[in-house]
DNA sequence: CGGACAAGCTGA
DNA sequence: CAGCTTGTCCGG
Protein backbone atom coordinates (compact mmCIF):
# COMPACT_ATOMS: atom_id res chain seq x y z
CA UNK A 1 0.00 0.00 0.00
CA UNK A 2 1.23 3.24 -1.22
CA UNK A 3 -0.31 6.30 0.92
CA UNK A 4 -1.11 9.17 -0.55
CA UNK A 5 0.81 11.77 1.39
CA UNK A 6 3.23 13.55 -0.98
CA UNK A 7 6.01 13.57 1.59
CA UNK A 8 5.89 9.15 1.39
CA UNK A 9 7.55 7.68 -1.30
CA UNK A 10 7.20 4.14 0.38
CA UNK A 11 5.26 1.34 0.47
CA UNK A 12 3.78 -0.27 3.53
CA UNK A 13 1.92 -3.98 4.37
CA UNK A 14 -1.34 -4.31 5.82
CA UNK A 15 -3.66 -7.09 6.65
CA UNK A 16 -6.88 -7.57 5.07
CA UNK A 17 -9.27 -7.89 7.59
CA UNK A 18 -10.81 -11.34 8.21
CA UNK A 19 -14.55 -9.48 7.92
CA UNK A 20 -13.62 -8.76 3.82
CA UNK A 21 -13.12 -12.16 3.18
CA UNK A 22 -16.33 -13.17 4.84
CA UNK A 23 -18.88 -10.75 2.95
CA UNK A 24 -16.52 -10.90 -0.42
CA UNK A 25 -14.96 -7.55 -0.10
CA UNK A 26 -11.53 -8.98 -0.42
CA UNK A 27 -12.57 -9.94 -3.92
CA UNK A 28 -12.65 -5.98 -5.25
CA UNK A 29 -8.67 -5.69 -3.87
CA UNK A 30 -6.51 -5.57 -6.90
CA UNK A 31 -3.13 -3.31 -7.43
CA UNK A 32 -4.32 0.35 -7.27
CA UNK A 33 -7.68 -0.29 -5.59
CA UNK A 34 -8.05 2.72 -3.44
CA UNK A 35 -8.05 2.14 0.90
CA UNK A 36 -7.67 4.07 4.28
CA UNK A 37 -5.51 2.40 6.63
CA UNK A 38 -3.98 3.76 10.04
CA UNK A 39 -0.21 4.76 9.68
CA UNK A 40 1.97 6.77 12.53
CA UNK A 41 -1.44 7.49 14.29
CA UNK A 42 -3.53 9.16 11.76
CA UNK A 43 -5.90 8.04 8.74
CA UNK A 44 -5.24 8.23 5.70
CA UNK A 45 -5.78 6.79 2.07
CA UNK A 46 -3.71 5.23 -0.37
CA UNK A 47 -3.46 2.55 -3.32
CA UNK A 48 -3.07 -1.35 -3.29
CA UNK A 49 0.69 -1.27 -5.02
CA UNK A 50 0.91 -5.55 -4.37
CA UNK A 51 -1.09 -7.76 -2.99
CA UNK A 52 -0.25 -11.88 -0.93
CA UNK A 53 3.10 -10.41 -0.17
CA UNK A 54 5.15 -12.55 2.61
CA UNK A 55 5.02 -10.88 6.04
CA UNK A 56 8.38 -10.26 7.91
CA UNK A 57 8.88 -12.05 11.47
CA UNK A 58 8.98 -9.16 14.33
CA UNK A 59 6.41 -6.57 12.60
CA UNK A 60 2.80 -6.08 14.26
CA UNK A 61 0.38 -5.29 11.14
CA UNK A 62 -2.52 -3.31 11.04
CA UNK A 63 -5.13 -4.35 8.94
CA UNK A 64 -6.89 -2.38 6.42
CA UNK A 65 -9.55 0.32 7.61
CA UNK A 66 -12.23 1.42 4.59
CA UNK A 67 -12.08 -0.08 0.99
CA UNK A 68 -13.17 3.04 -0.77
CA UNK A 69 -13.46 2.40 -4.37
CA UNK A 70 -11.56 1.85 -7.67
CA UNK A 71 -8.31 2.90 -8.60
CA UNK A 72 -6.22 2.60 -11.20
CA UNK A 73 -5.71 -0.17 -13.11
CA UNK A 74 -2.16 -1.91 -12.37
CA UNK A 75 -0.57 -0.82 -15.69
CA UNK A 76 -1.04 2.68 -14.73
CA UNK A 77 0.34 1.86 -11.30
CA UNK A 78 2.80 0.53 -13.24
CA UNK A 79 3.01 3.49 -15.41
CA UNK A 80 3.01 5.92 -12.77
CA UNK A 81 6.59 4.30 -11.37
CA UNK A 82 7.59 4.82 -14.41
CA UNK A 83 6.96 8.34 -14.71
CA UNK A 84 8.37 9.21 -11.36
CA UNK A 85 11.41 8.23 -12.75
CA UNK A 86 11.19 10.19 -15.96
CA UNK A 87 10.64 13.40 -14.56
CA UNK A 88 12.47 12.81 -10.91
CA UNK A 89 9.36 12.78 -9.06
CA UNK A 90 7.59 10.80 -6.62
CA UNK A 91 4.38 8.34 -7.51
CA UNK A 92 1.78 9.77 -5.65
CA UNK A 93 0.83 12.77 -7.75
CA UNK A 94 0.50 10.17 -10.65
CA UNK A 95 -1.54 8.22 -8.90
CA UNK A 96 -3.56 11.35 -7.84
CA UNK A 97 -3.97 12.31 -11.05
CA UNK A 98 -5.28 8.58 -12.35
CA UNK A 99 -7.27 8.31 -9.78
CA UNK A 100 -11.01 9.41 -10.01
CA UNK A 101 -12.11 12.65 -9.11
CA UNK A 102 -15.05 10.84 -7.04
CA UNK A 103 -14.65 7.65 -5.39
CA UNK A 104 -15.89 5.12 -7.68
CA UNK A 105 -17.60 1.43 -5.88
CA UNK A 106 -17.30 -0.61 -9.38
CA UNK A 107 -17.27 0.41 -13.00
CA UNK A 108 -19.38 -0.70 -15.91
CA UNK A 109 -19.09 -3.79 -18.14
CA UNK A 110 -17.75 -3.11 -21.48
CA UNK A 111 -20.52 -1.73 -23.48
CA UNK A 112 -21.28 -3.17 -27.16
CA UNK A 113 -19.53 0.09 -29.04
CA UNK A 114 -20.76 0.49 -32.49
CA UNK A 115 -18.19 0.22 -35.37
CA UNK A 116 -17.48 4.28 -36.34
CA UNK A 117 -18.18 4.60 -40.56
CA UNK A 118 -15.86 5.02 -42.64
CA UNK A 119 -14.66 8.37 -43.51
CA UNK A 120 -14.74 9.87 -46.69
CA UNK A 121 -11.58 9.96 -47.90
CA UNK A 122 -9.15 8.65 -45.18
CA UNK A 123 -6.24 10.04 -45.13
CA UNK A 124 -5.09 9.58 -42.01
CA UNK A 125 -5.20 5.93 -41.92
CA UNK A 126 -1.71 5.22 -42.92
CA UNK A 127 -0.87 8.01 -39.33
CA UNK A 128 -2.10 4.67 -37.33
CA UNK A 129 -0.17 2.01 -39.28
CA UNK A 130 1.88 1.47 -36.35
CA UNK A 131 4.79 3.46 -34.00
CA UNK A 132 4.94 6.75 -33.58
CA UNK A 133 2.98 9.46 -36.57
CA UNK A 134 4.15 13.12 -36.91
CA UNK A 135 1.02 14.71 -38.74
CA UNK A 136 1.57 18.66 -39.57
CA UNK A 137 -2.39 19.91 -39.98
CA UNK A 138 -3.02 23.36 -41.29
CA UNK A 139 -4.12 25.53 -37.69
CA UNK A 140 -7.79 26.00 -39.09
CA UNK A 141 -7.91 21.92 -39.05
CA UNK A 142 -10.17 21.06 -36.71
CA UNK A 143 -9.21 17.40 -35.89
CA UNK A 144 -12.65 15.42 -36.39
CA UNK A 145 -11.39 13.28 -39.51
CA UNK A 146 -8.20 12.39 -37.98
CA UNK A 147 -9.61 11.09 -34.43
CA UNK A 148 -12.46 9.55 -36.47
CA UNK A 149 -9.47 7.87 -37.76
CA UNK A 150 -8.42 7.05 -34.24
CA UNK A 151 -11.74 5.79 -33.31
CA UNK A 152 -12.07 3.40 -36.13
CA UNK A 153 -9.41 0.98 -34.82
CA UNK A 154 -10.80 1.36 -31.16
CA UNK A 155 -11.05 2.80 -28.16
CA UNK A 156 -8.78 6.26 -28.63
CA UNK A 157 -7.40 7.75 -26.18
CA UNK A 158 -7.32 11.86 -27.60
CA UNK A 159 -5.62 14.25 -25.51
CA UNK A 160 -6.35 17.87 -26.44
CA UNK A 161 -4.83 21.12 -24.79
CA UNK A 162 -7.90 23.08 -23.68
CA UNK A 163 -11.13 22.47 -22.20
CA UNK A 164 -13.31 24.17 -25.14
CA UNK A 165 -10.98 22.31 -27.85
CA UNK A 166 -12.51 18.97 -25.65
CA UNK A 167 -15.75 19.50 -25.33
CA UNK A 168 -16.14 20.58 -28.87
CA UNK A 169 -14.59 17.66 -30.12
CA UNK A 170 -16.18 15.15 -28.03
CA UNK A 171 -20.03 16.60 -29.42
CA UNK A 172 -18.26 16.06 -33.18
CA UNK A 173 -17.69 12.53 -32.10
CA UNK A 174 -20.71 11.36 -30.68
CA UNK A 175 -22.45 12.69 -33.33
CA UNK A 176 -20.52 9.93 -35.20
CA UNK A 177 -21.38 7.58 -32.78
CA UNK A 178 -18.20 7.42 -31.03
CA UNK A 179 -18.81 6.52 -27.29
CA UNK A 180 -17.01 9.07 -25.68
CA UNK A 181 -15.73 9.87 -21.77
CA UNK A 182 -14.70 12.96 -21.56
CA UNK A 183 -11.61 13.57 -18.64
CA UNK A 184 -11.35 13.81 -15.95
CA UNK A 185 -15.52 13.96 -15.20
CA UNK A 186 -16.97 10.34 -16.84
CA UNK A 187 -13.61 8.60 -14.99
CA UNK A 188 -16.18 5.55 -14.51
CA UNK A 189 -17.47 5.77 -18.09
CA UNK A 190 -13.62 5.72 -19.34
CA UNK A 191 -13.16 2.48 -16.82
CA UNK A 192 -15.85 0.87 -18.72
CA UNK A 193 -14.23 1.35 -21.70
CA UNK A 194 -14.89 4.05 -24.29
CA UNK A 195 -13.28 6.78 -26.44
CA UNK A 196 -11.73 9.25 -23.91
CA UNK A 197 -11.32 13.23 -24.76
CA UNK A 198 -9.87 15.52 -22.20
CA UNK A 199 -6.35 18.00 -21.47
CA UNK A 200 -3.50 16.72 -19.55
CA UNK A 201 -4.67 14.90 -16.82
CA UNK A 202 -6.93 12.54 -19.67
CA UNK A 203 -3.30 11.32 -20.00
CA UNK A 204 -4.03 9.15 -16.96
CA UNK A 205 -7.46 8.51 -17.67
CA UNK A 206 -8.52 4.62 -18.09
CA UNK A 207 -8.57 2.94 -21.04
CA UNK A 208 -9.12 -1.01 -20.52
CA UNK A 209 -9.41 -1.70 -24.79
CA UNK A 210 -6.60 1.21 -25.57
CA UNK A 211 -6.57 1.21 -29.75
CA UNK A 212 -5.00 4.43 -30.29
CA UNK A 213 -3.75 7.56 -29.20
CA UNK A 214 -3.82 11.24 -30.58
CA UNK A 215 -2.27 14.57 -28.99
CA UNK A 216 -3.68 17.15 -30.91
CA UNK A 217 -1.57 20.69 -30.69
CA UNK A 218 1.09 18.42 -29.13
CA UNK A 219 3.83 21.56 -29.02
CA UNK A 220 1.14 23.44 -27.07
CA UNK A 221 2.87 23.76 -23.14
CA UNK A 222 -0.12 23.60 -21.30
CA UNK A 223 0.90 20.08 -21.77
CA UNK A 224 3.44 19.99 -19.64
CA UNK A 225 2.20 20.21 -15.65
CA UNK A 226 3.73 23.62 -14.30
CA UNK A 227 4.24 22.44 -10.91
CA UNK A 228 6.59 19.45 -10.01
CA UNK A 229 6.85 17.14 -11.18
CA UNK A 230 6.62 18.96 -14.34
CA UNK A 231 5.50 16.01 -16.52
CA UNK A 232 4.51 16.08 -20.23
CA UNK A 233 1.02 14.50 -21.07
CA UNK A 234 2.53 14.25 -24.58
CA UNK A 235 5.36 12.07 -23.25
CA UNK A 236 2.94 9.84 -20.81
CA UNK A 237 0.57 8.69 -23.98
CA UNK A 238 3.62 7.73 -26.29
CA UNK A 239 4.82 5.84 -23.37
CA UNK A 240 1.32 4.23 -22.74
CA UNK A 241 0.93 3.51 -26.87
CA UNK A 242 4.39 1.94 -26.35
CA UNK A 243 3.84 -0.35 -23.79
CA UNK A 244 -0.05 -1.61 -24.88
CA UNK A 245 1.53 -1.87 -28.76
CA UNK A 246 -0.79 0.70 -30.37
CA UNK A 247 -0.22 3.33 -33.02
CA UNK A 248 0.36 7.10 -31.25
CA UNK A 249 -0.61 10.23 -33.64
CA UNK A 250 1.01 13.67 -33.06
CA UNK A 251 -0.50 16.38 -34.49
CA UNK A 252 0.27 20.09 -34.68
CA UNK A 253 0.21 22.74 -36.99
CA UNK A 254 3.90 23.76 -35.72
CA UNK A 255 5.18 19.99 -34.34
CA UNK A 256 7.97 20.49 -31.50
CA UNK A 257 11.61 19.31 -32.18
CA UNK A 258 10.45 16.87 -29.54
CA UNK A 259 8.15 14.99 -31.84
CA UNK A 260 10.06 15.09 -34.91
CA UNK A 261 12.31 13.33 -33.25
CA UNK A 262 9.69 10.83 -32.18
CA UNK A 263 8.19 10.13 -35.15
CA UNK A 264 8.28 10.02 -38.61
CA UNK A 265 6.71 13.13 -40.12
CA UNK A 266 3.11 12.88 -41.99
CA UNK A 267 2.84 16.56 -44.05
CA UNK A 268 -0.11 17.67 -46.09
CA UNK A 269 0.32 18.66 -49.46
CA UNK A 270 1.88 22.18 -49.93
CA UNK A 271 -1.64 23.84 -51.27
CA UNK A 272 -3.71 22.18 -48.34
CA UNK A 273 -1.68 23.66 -45.78
CA UNK A 274 -1.17 26.88 -47.34
CA UNK A 275 -5.08 27.32 -47.90
CA UNK A 276 -5.39 26.68 -43.81
CA UNK A 277 -3.19 29.45 -43.14
CA UNK A 278 -4.34 33.10 -43.49
CA UNK A 279 -2.77 35.72 -45.58
CA UNK A 280 0.28 37.56 -43.38
CA UNK A 281 1.20 40.81 -43.69
CA UNK A 282 5.00 41.82 -42.56
CA UNK A 283 4.71 45.39 -41.83
CA UNK A 284 8.76 46.71 -41.30
CA UNK A 285 9.50 48.60 -38.49
CA UNK A 286 11.98 49.72 -39.27
CA UNK A 287 10.69 51.48 -42.60
CA UNK A 288 9.18 53.95 -39.80
CA UNK A 289 10.38 57.72 -38.53
CA UNK A 290 12.78 55.99 -36.25
CA UNK A 291 12.47 59.31 -34.05
CA UNK A 292 8.25 59.15 -33.83
CA UNK A 293 7.99 55.42 -33.87
CA UNK A 294 5.06 54.76 -31.45
CA UNK A 295 3.67 51.31 -31.12
CA UNK A 296 1.95 51.49 -34.68
CA UNK A 297 3.39 50.45 -37.97
CA UNK A 298 2.27 53.78 -40.58
CA UNK A 299 0.93 51.31 -42.92
CA UNK A 300 -0.78 49.20 -39.81
CA UNK A 301 -4.23 51.76 -40.40
CA UNK A 302 -6.04 50.53 -43.01
CA UNK A 303 -5.68 46.84 -41.59
CA UNK A 304 -7.89 47.95 -38.72
CA UNK A 305 -10.78 49.58 -40.57
CA UNK A 306 -13.20 46.47 -40.30
CA UNK A 307 -14.30 43.28 -38.97
CA UNK A 308 -13.19 42.02 -35.45
CA UNK A 309 -9.50 43.55 -34.62
CA UNK A 310 -7.38 41.22 -32.41
CA UNK A 311 -3.99 43.03 -31.48
CA UNK A 312 -1.00 41.22 -29.28
CA UNK A 313 1.48 43.12 -27.04
CA UNK A 314 3.13 40.78 -25.02
CA UNK A 315 5.04 43.06 -22.01
CA UNK A 316 5.53 40.27 -19.90
CA UNK A 317 9.08 39.58 -18.92
CA UNK A 318 11.71 42.04 -17.64
CA UNK A 319 13.63 42.79 -20.48
CA UNK A 320 12.92 46.23 -22.35
CA UNK A 321 14.15 46.27 -26.02
CA UNK A 322 16.32 49.16 -27.47
CA UNK A 323 16.43 50.19 -31.42
CA UNK A 324 18.68 52.52 -32.69
CA UNK A 325 17.17 56.05 -32.59
CA UNK A 326 19.07 56.74 -35.92
CA UNK A 327 18.79 53.34 -38.26
CA UNK A 328 16.11 52.08 -36.04
CA UNK A 329 17.72 48.55 -36.24
CA UNK A 330 17.27 46.67 -32.98
CA UNK A 331 20.13 46.38 -30.35
CA UNK A 332 21.93 43.13 -30.70
CA UNK A 333 24.65 40.82 -29.76
CA UNK A 334 27.09 39.96 -32.18
CA UNK A 335 25.45 37.28 -33.66
CA UNK A 336 22.43 38.66 -33.67
CA UNK A 337 20.60 35.99 -31.55
CA UNK A 338 19.96 37.90 -28.48
CA UNK A 339 18.21 41.55 -27.42
CA UNK A 340 21.17 43.64 -25.58
CA UNK A 341 20.07 46.06 -22.33
CA UNK A 342 21.70 49.15 -20.26
CA UNK A 343 23.12 48.31 -17.76
CA UNK A 344 25.46 50.91 -16.27
CA UNK A 345 26.44 52.62 -19.52
CA UNK A 346 27.13 49.65 -21.23
CA UNK A 347 25.02 47.37 -23.35
CA UNK A 348 24.90 43.82 -22.08
CA UNK A 349 23.02 40.57 -23.03
CA UNK A 350 20.46 38.89 -20.39
CA UNK A 351 23.03 36.02 -19.76
CA UNK A 352 25.97 38.96 -19.33
CA UNK A 353 28.12 36.67 -21.70
CA UNK A 354 28.53 39.96 -24.16
CA UNK A 355 29.10 43.62 -23.51
CA UNK A 356 29.84 47.12 -25.48
CA UNK A 357 29.55 50.55 -25.30
CA UNK A 358 26.53 52.69 -26.39
CA UNK A 359 27.04 52.04 -30.45
CA UNK A 360 25.05 51.12 -33.24
CA UNK A 361 26.57 48.02 -34.30
CA UNK A 362 25.20 48.73 -37.41
CA UNK A 363 25.22 52.78 -38.07
CA UNK A 364 27.63 54.15 -35.20
CA UNK A 365 25.02 56.64 -33.50
CA UNK A 366 24.83 56.28 -30.03
CA UNK A 367 21.76 57.91 -29.67
CA UNK A 368 19.24 54.72 -28.67
CA UNK A 369 15.56 54.67 -27.87
CA UNK A 370 13.37 52.28 -25.91
CA UNK A 371 10.89 50.42 -27.35
CA UNK A 372 8.84 49.07 -24.73
CA UNK A 373 5.10 50.28 -24.95
CA UNK A 374 2.97 48.58 -22.48
CA UNK A 375 -0.64 47.61 -23.13
CA UNK A 376 -2.50 50.25 -21.61
CA UNK A 377 -0.49 52.53 -23.51
CA UNK A 378 -0.91 51.22 -26.10
CA UNK A 379 -5.03 50.75 -25.64
CA UNK A 380 -5.05 54.54 -25.69
CA UNK A 381 -3.04 55.09 -28.19
CA UNK A 382 -5.07 52.33 -30.39
CA UNK A 383 -8.56 54.04 -29.55
CA UNK A 384 -7.44 57.16 -31.00
CA UNK A 385 -6.05 55.39 -33.91
CA UNK A 386 -9.25 53.77 -34.91
CA UNK A 387 -11.95 56.42 -33.08
CA UNK A 388 -13.69 54.23 -31.35
CA UNK A 389 -13.53 52.13 -27.87
CA UNK A 390 -10.67 49.06 -27.26
CA UNK A 391 -10.98 46.89 -24.55
CA UNK A 392 -8.50 46.15 -23.01
CA UNK A 393 -8.68 41.73 -22.36
CA UNK A 394 -6.78 39.79 -19.64
CA UNK A 395 -6.07 36.29 -19.11
CA UNK A 396 -9.30 36.51 -15.61
CA UNK A 397 -11.87 37.98 -18.40
CA UNK A 398 -14.98 35.44 -18.27
CA UNK A 399 -16.74 37.66 -20.72
CA UNK A 400 -16.74 37.83 -24.44
CA UNK A 401 -14.83 41.37 -25.56
CA UNK A 402 -17.59 44.58 -25.72
CA UNK A 403 -15.80 46.13 -28.39
CA UNK A 404 -15.21 45.63 -32.04
CA UNK A 405 -10.88 46.13 -31.72
CA UNK A 406 -9.16 44.84 -28.81
CA UNK A 407 -5.74 44.09 -26.73
CA UNK A 408 -4.34 42.33 -24.65
CA UNK A 409 -1.05 39.90 -23.90
CA UNK A 410 -1.15 36.70 -25.88
CA UNK A 411 -3.32 35.90 -22.89
CA UNK A 412 -6.04 37.32 -25.55
CA UNK A 413 -5.68 34.95 -28.07
CA UNK A 414 -7.28 32.27 -25.19
CA UNK A 415 -10.33 34.46 -24.79
CA UNK A 416 -11.29 35.17 -28.20
CA UNK A 417 -12.06 32.09 -30.83
CA UNK A 418 -12.91 34.06 -33.92
CA UNK A 419 -11.20 37.15 -35.33
CA UNK A 420 -10.83 38.79 -39.21
CA UNK A 421 -7.76 40.34 -38.11
CA UNK A 422 -4.62 39.32 -35.57
CA UNK A 423 -2.32 42.30 -35.43
CA UNK A 424 1.36 40.92 -33.24
CA UNK A 425 2.29 44.86 -32.31
CA UNK A 426 5.60 43.66 -31.47
CA UNK A 427 6.66 40.30 -32.71
CA UNK A 428 10.23 41.29 -32.28
CA UNK A 429 9.65 40.67 -28.18
CA UNK A 430 9.18 37.21 -29.26
CA UNK A 431 11.70 36.61 -31.61
CA UNK A 432 14.22 37.89 -28.98
CA UNK A 433 13.45 36.34 -25.98
CA UNK A 434 16.07 35.29 -24.12
CA UNK A 435 14.83 31.94 -23.86
CA UNK A 436 16.25 28.56 -25.81
CA UNK A 437 13.20 28.39 -27.36
CA UNK A 438 12.11 31.53 -28.59
CA UNK A 439 11.27 31.00 -31.79
CA UNK A 440 9.54 27.65 -31.35
CA UNK A 441 7.64 29.74 -29.10
CA UNK A 442 6.77 32.52 -31.31
CA UNK A 443 5.97 30.09 -33.80
CA UNK A 444 3.45 28.57 -31.84
CA UNK A 445 1.80 32.19 -31.22
CA UNK A 446 1.10 32.84 -34.86
CA UNK A 447 -0.54 29.48 -35.51
CA UNK A 448 -2.92 30.00 -31.92
CA UNK A 449 -3.22 33.38 -34.47
CA UNK A 450 -3.66 32.04 -37.22
CA UNK A 451 -6.78 29.58 -35.92
CA UNK A 452 -8.82 32.59 -35.15
CA UNK A 453 -8.54 34.01 -38.22
CA UNK A 454 -9.21 30.59 -40.15
CA UNK A 455 -8.12 29.34 -43.33
CA UNK A 456 -7.22 31.46 -46.02
CA UNK A 457 -10.64 31.60 -48.13
CA UNK A 458 -12.17 33.26 -44.70
CA UNK A 459 -10.15 36.64 -45.61
CA UNK A 460 -8.35 36.95 -42.65
CA UNK A 461 -5.24 38.77 -41.92
CA UNK A 462 -2.25 38.01 -39.99
CA UNK A 463 -0.31 40.96 -39.49
CA UNK A 464 3.17 40.87 -38.20
CA UNK A 465 5.22 44.22 -37.36
CA UNK A 466 8.19 43.38 -37.27
CA UNK A 467 11.90 44.92 -37.45
CA UNK A 468 13.28 41.76 -38.34
CA UNK A 469 11.01 40.41 -41.60
CA UNK A 470 13.47 38.00 -42.70
CA UNK A 471 13.37 35.93 -39.52
CA UNK A 472 12.80 32.14 -40.18
CA UNK A 473 9.38 32.80 -38.28
CA UNK A 474 8.18 35.42 -39.97
CA UNK A 475 9.25 33.46 -43.51
CA UNK A 476 7.76 30.43 -41.88
CA UNK A 477 4.59 32.63 -41.51
CA UNK A 478 4.38 34.51 -44.80
CA UNK A 479 5.22 31.15 -46.81
CA UNK A 480 2.33 28.99 -44.10
CA UNK A 481 5.65 26.53 -43.74
CA UNK A 482 6.44 25.77 -40.01
CA UNK A 483 9.39 23.60 -41.33
CA UNK A 484 11.58 26.60 -41.89
CA UNK A 485 11.20 26.93 -37.98
CA UNK A 486 11.77 23.22 -37.36
CA UNK A 487 15.23 23.29 -39.16
CA UNK A 488 16.77 26.40 -38.14
CA UNK A 489 15.51 25.22 -34.30
CA UNK A 490 16.86 21.59 -35.24
CA UNK A 491 20.38 22.67 -35.77
CA UNK A 492 20.46 25.57 -32.74
CA UNK A 493 19.83 22.96 -30.28
CA UNK A 494 21.25 20.04 -32.02
CA UNK A 495 24.61 21.86 -31.76
CA UNK A 496 24.17 23.15 -27.82
CA UNK A 497 23.18 19.50 -26.87
CA UNK A 498 19.78 20.79 -25.70
CA UNK A 499 16.03 18.62 -25.86
CA UNK A 500 15.28 16.63 -27.43
CA UNK A 501 19.14 16.17 -28.57
CA UNK A 502 20.18 15.34 -24.82
CA UNK A 503 18.79 15.77 -21.42
CA UNK A 504 18.22 18.54 -19.03
CA UNK A 505 17.34 18.94 -15.41
CA UNK A 506 16.92 22.63 -13.52
CA UNK A 507 17.20 21.99 -10.06
CA UNK A 508 16.23 24.88 -7.98
CA UNK A 509 14.67 25.35 -4.38
CA UNK A 510 15.98 25.91 -0.71
CA UNK A 511 17.08 22.17 -0.76
CA UNK A 512 18.95 22.49 -4.12
CA UNK A 513 22.58 23.34 -2.88
CA UNK A 514 22.52 20.35 -0.24
CA UNK A 515 20.96 18.25 -3.16
CA UNK A 516 23.51 18.98 -5.78
CA UNK A 517 26.16 18.08 -3.51
CA UNK A 518 24.55 15.12 -2.87
CA UNK A 519 24.39 13.97 -6.46
CA UNK A 520 28.08 14.42 -6.86
CA UNK A 521 29.55 14.34 -10.23
CA UNK A 522 27.73 11.00 -12.16
CA UNK A 523 29.73 9.43 -15.21
CA UNK A 524 28.18 11.06 -18.36
CA UNK A 525 26.22 13.81 -16.30
CA UNK A 526 27.57 17.98 -16.80
CA UNK A 527 26.96 19.96 -13.66
CA UNK A 528 26.85 23.90 -14.40
CA UNK A 529 25.45 26.02 -11.46
CA UNK A 530 24.88 27.94 -9.13
CA UNK A 531 23.58 29.88 -11.93
CA UNK A 532 20.26 32.24 -10.38
CA UNK A 533 20.09 30.00 -7.23
CA UNK A 534 19.95 27.01 -9.48
CA UNK A 535 22.12 24.20 -11.14
CA UNK A 536 21.53 23.01 -14.83
CA UNK A 537 22.23 19.56 -15.26
CA UNK A 538 22.97 18.25 -18.59
CA UNK A 539 23.34 14.20 -20.32
CA UNK A 540 23.21 13.06 -24.07
CA UNK A 541 20.73 10.92 -22.98
CA UNK A 542 17.90 10.77 -20.35
CA UNK A 543 18.98 7.18 -18.76
CA UNK A 544 22.52 8.54 -16.73
CA UNK A 545 21.08 11.86 -15.57
CA UNK A 546 16.95 10.34 -14.21
CA UNK A 547 18.71 7.05 -12.93
CA UNK A 548 21.26 9.76 -10.56
CA UNK A 549 18.82 11.79 -10.04
CA UNK A 550 16.61 9.01 -8.58
CA UNK A 551 19.89 7.33 -6.38
CA UNK A 552 19.80 10.51 -4.75
CA UNK A 553 18.35 11.26 -1.63
CA UNK A 554 16.52 14.07 -1.25
CA UNK A 555 16.99 16.91 1.46
CA UNK A 556 13.92 18.00 3.72
CA UNK A 557 14.02 21.12 2.32
CA UNK A 558 11.98 22.33 -0.57
CA UNK A 559 13.17 20.97 -3.88
CA UNK A 560 12.25 21.66 -7.39
CA UNK A 561 13.71 19.50 -10.29
CA UNK A 562 12.30 20.09 -13.69
CA UNK A 563 13.20 17.81 -16.58
CA UNK A 564 13.56 19.22 -20.10
CA UNK A 565 12.46 22.63 -19.02
CA UNK A 566 10.13 24.44 -21.38
CA UNK A 567 11.74 27.81 -20.65
CA UNK A 568 15.47 28.16 -19.83
C1' DC B 1 2.76 15.16 5.79
C1' DG B 2 2.41 15.28 10.82
C1' DG B 3 3.26 13.10 15.39
C1' DA B 4 6.94 11.72 18.69
C1' DC B 5 10.76 12.60 20.83
C1' DA B 6 15.33 14.72 21.65
C1' DA B 7 18.18 18.55 22.01
C1' DG B 8 18.64 23.43 22.84
C1' DC B 9 17.11 27.90 25.09
C1' DT B 10 15.14 30.85 28.72
C1' DG B 11 13.90 32.48 33.17
C1' DA B 12 13.25 31.95 38.17
C1' DC C 1 15.33 22.29 36.03
C1' DA C 2 10.41 22.96 34.33
C1' DG C 3 8.35 24.62 30.26
C1' DC C 4 8.77 25.91 25.85
C1' DT C 5 10.71 26.11 20.95
C1' DT C 6 13.16 24.06 17.19
C1' DG C 7 15.04 20.18 14.74
C1' DT C 8 15.21 15.39 13.19
C1' DC C 9 13.33 11.08 12.40
C1' DC C 10 10.07 7.82 10.68
C1' DG C 11 5.66 5.58 9.71
C1' DG C 12 3.37 -1.55 8.68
Amino acid sequence: MLPDVSAIDREFDYLVPAAWMADGRSDRLAVGTMVRVDLAGRRVAGWITALDVGATDGVRYSELQKLSGVGPASEIVDLAGWAAWRWAGRRVPFLRAASPPRMVAGVPGPGSRAPVPKGPADVFDDAFSGGIAVVRTPPADDGVALALAGCRLGDTLVIVADMVRARRLAIALRRAGVTVALGPDEWSTAAGGATVIGTRSAAWMPMPELAAVIVFDEHEESLKEERTPAWHARDVVLERARRRGVPAVLSSPTPSLEALRAGRLLRPNRTAEREGWPVVDVLDRRDDDPVNAGPFAARLGPSLDEGRVVCVLNRKGRSRLLACATCGEIVRSEDGTASMVLIDDRLETADGTESRPVVCAHCGSTALKNLRVGVTRAREELAALVGEPVAEITAADDDPPSTRVVIGTEAVLHRVDRADVVVFLDLDQELLAPRQRAAEQAMALLARAARLLGPRADGGRLVLQTRQPDHEVVRAAVRADPALVAVAERDRRAALGAPPYGAEALVTGAGAPDFIAAFGRPAGVRVRGPVDDGWLLRADTHEPLLDALAATPRPAARLRIEVDPLRV
